[in-house]
DNA sequence: AAACCATCCAACCGCCAGGCA
DNA sequence: TTGCCTGGCGGTTGGATGGTT
């Protein structure tokens, strides 16, 4: 581990207008509480301000990460829990190495912190499962570990463009894949990329073990079966995305599940920490409900590379995946993980 | 007890985007 | 329009720590 004050290389910055050598490697405790009482005294402003008003001789950036990732009271210490965990496969299966917005929904997690965790301990996991046979084709076998499953998804173009079908003119749920790329409505795809999130929801996380069924208990967290959007949910009528569990998670189980969409945690940081302004909830997203389902074995569906075509040259997806940060997270906080 | 090794994780680095003059 | 500054993000580093030999 660094030493308080000591540079973590040869390079040694110094400060850019006051010509006063910057303090860089691990942070003494005197140091803490100077941020600690000057954030809690005057909340953020310009960081270059608070290290400078703070009377520490450090960077405006070390200042933001010390409080972001070690200092923010609100920060949750300890392991993490298993809930978390799955919490944390399912977003980076939808998200990538996005770790602010994955962070973003893990309240009191900082993005450094499940970087960590994914790079020392899932990934580990994942590169031991990915050497062991019978698993290099997961589109073949049954996944028994739905970590490894769940972390060697594709990206979420394909698991979730490739793997939904929408029926956008009835709302209810037929049954058979769409064949190209008209069957799906603007409106819905729209509502798709709005909300690509589905979410462990709060019941469904007290009943990992429980689920009912054949599958890996897992997969009820991912898929609450049960009607869950009752609180902040409303079914807008013209997307709806069937899903088939099995393809997802090896279960038996299929159905019309409908998917939670967490509200996001306000990482905002600097602000007042007595100021709670958390639950910023987008009205709009909120209005996106989605019924996943007939997920299907889109390895096998031809249309699935078309549609990702077509929505390649349509729409800017990861410009769209951008708007991430807005999805909704409703009571979230309540969740005691 | 000592050496070695693997893992963890705090902190840094470089890049990028947005705001502003 | 351009350049500078700042904040934010993801990737990487390397010292500390604990386990094993």
């Amino acid at each position: 581990m660094r030493k308080p004050g000591e540079p973590s290389s040869g390079k040694q910055s110094s400060n850019n207008n006051a010509g006063v050598k910057l303090r860089k490697g691990l942070w003494s405790p005197e140091e803490d509480d100077k941020l600690m009482n000057y954030m809690l005294t005057n909340g953020q402003g310009c960081w270059s301000d608070v290290a400078r008003n703070a009377g520490l001789q450090r960077c405006g950036k070390s200042c933001r990460l010390r409080w972001i990732n070690y200092l923010r009271p609100d920060l949750k210490r300890g392991a993490f829990s298993p809930q978390e965990e799955e919490l944390i496969v399912h977003l980076h299966s939808l998200l990538g190495n996005r770790w602010s917005q994955i962070a973003a929904r893990l309240p009191g997690r900082t993005d450094n912190e499940i970087k960590n965790f994914w790079n020392s301990t899932i990934k580990k996991r994942l590169k031991n499962s990915s050497t062991s046979p019978n698993t290099s084709d997961s589109s073949s076998e049954p996944i028994r570990d739905h970590h490894v499953m769940v972390g060697s998804l594709r990206s979420f173009q394909e698991q979730t463009l490739m793997g939904m079908y929408i029926d956008s003119s009835s709302g209810s749920g037929s049954g058979s894949a769409p064949s190209s790329i008209q069957q799906y409505s603007m409106q819905a795809l729209t509502s798709m990329i709005n909300d690509p999130l589905p979410m462990l929801h709060e019941q469904s996380l007290n009943n990992v073990s429980s689920t009912a069924g054949t599958g890996p208990a897992a997969a009820g967290s991912y898929f609450n079966p049960q009607p869950c959007m009752a609180q902040n949910g409303m079914n807008n009528g013209n997307s709806h995305v069937y899903y088939q569990e099995n393809a997802i998670f090896g279960a038996s189980i299929e159905g019309e599940g409908q998917i939670f969409v967490p509200q996001l945690e306000d990482t905002s940081i600097g602000r007042n920490p007595n100021i709670n302004n958390i639950n910023n909830v987008d009205e709009r997203n909120n209005n996106n409900m989605i019924n996943l389902g007939g997920f299907g074995n889109y390895s096998n569906w031809e249309g699935g590379d078309e549609l990702i075509r077509s929505v390649g040259d349509q729409w800017d997806l990861e410009e769209l995946m951008k708007d991430v940060s807005s999805f909704p997270f409703p009571d979230f906080q309540k969740n005691n993980w």
